[in-house]
DNA sequence: CGCTATAATGATATGTTGTAACATATCAAA
DNA sequence: TTTGATATGTTACAACATATCATTATAGCG
């Protein structure tokens, strides 16, 4: 798991960049996200952290290293879903990308995509028009996969 | 409440059209939503009916009947708020446009507005590419509205 | 019309997701 | 070493949602 490494040091440099720390729990919790390399619940995370690492953790501390991720962009929460996922992009040096998840309704696959920064000045555009101000343009869709669909037919 | 019995017919016939049928029930909570103009949770609902029509219903039957007014798009699910909306445009003729859906984290007020055809696409192609189909390209978005952007100010 | 199959609703219990409120631990700086 | 800030733990509960089985309504048919 070199590569789960990888991005947790890089996870840690950019905490710490801004005075935040990124701590064990919060190693483990993000760690977590990574090795299981999909969206989990909060309740299946800890399931998950326990068998690996042995950590039991409140369900409380868990929801708040999720908030605390998803403050440092490190995580997204799948409003769709109830799911957390590790972003895929962490090691990015860019200014962290819109994320656009695709969450196949059938077996419940989900891929991080993004998007064209056209899409988001528009849609940012609209919002504007509304009375509104965008705070996170993330976007979530409601899909079928190809390995579903071709199930199905 | 002229307006709101207007939109409850053509609703009704739309579901006729193909067969369904709106019983009093679900007349009742489309009417809900309708009357309140905002977006609650099924809970809320529940009350919203109580109160107006001295409807109660159990919990299941509401979940039930919101499940059966999203298959006939007359009602939205917000994920982000796990609350339900009726459908701004119920009375259009026309293939139902995607819905772009606001959300004030603030005061948690919601605005419906509708989105231009090309995004759609470029969204849908995004989609294609990444080996998923769109089922339902609904949008929401966090944000603040202008009214508590100036507040916190 | 009455019978029957199907669809809709009701009732109860339980599962899942998330937060409030308050206590304790940890660590670094004064 | 005290203090203050941040992080974590504990308990209790609120909010959201579904499973299951019983009952009622409705449409269609003979």
């Amino acid at each position: 798991m070199k590569r789960v490494q990888k991005i947790i040091d890089h996870a840690e440099q950019r905490c710490t960049a801004h005075g935040a720390r990124l701590t064990n729990r919060r190693k483990q919790v993000l760690s977590g996200l990574l090795q299981s390399g999909k969206a989990m619940s909060a309740y299946e995370l800890i399931d998950f952290c326990k068998a690996r690492f042995g950590a039991s953790m409140p369900v409380m501390t868990v929801y708040r290293i999720l908030n605390f991720l998803q403050d440092e962009h490190l995580v997204h929460k799948l409003n769709i879903a109830n799911k957390y996922v590790a972003c895929a992009h962490i090691t990015c040096e860019h200014a962290h990308a819109v994320p656009q998840f695709l969450i196949c309704g059938q077996c419940r696959k989900v891929r991080e995509i993004h998007i064209n920064r056209s899409i988001i000045a528009e849609l940012r555009n609209n919002v504007g028009h509304a009375g509104f101000h965008l705070v996170s343009p993330q976007l979530e869709m409601n899909c079928i996969c190809d390995a579903c669909m071709a199930d199905a037919a």
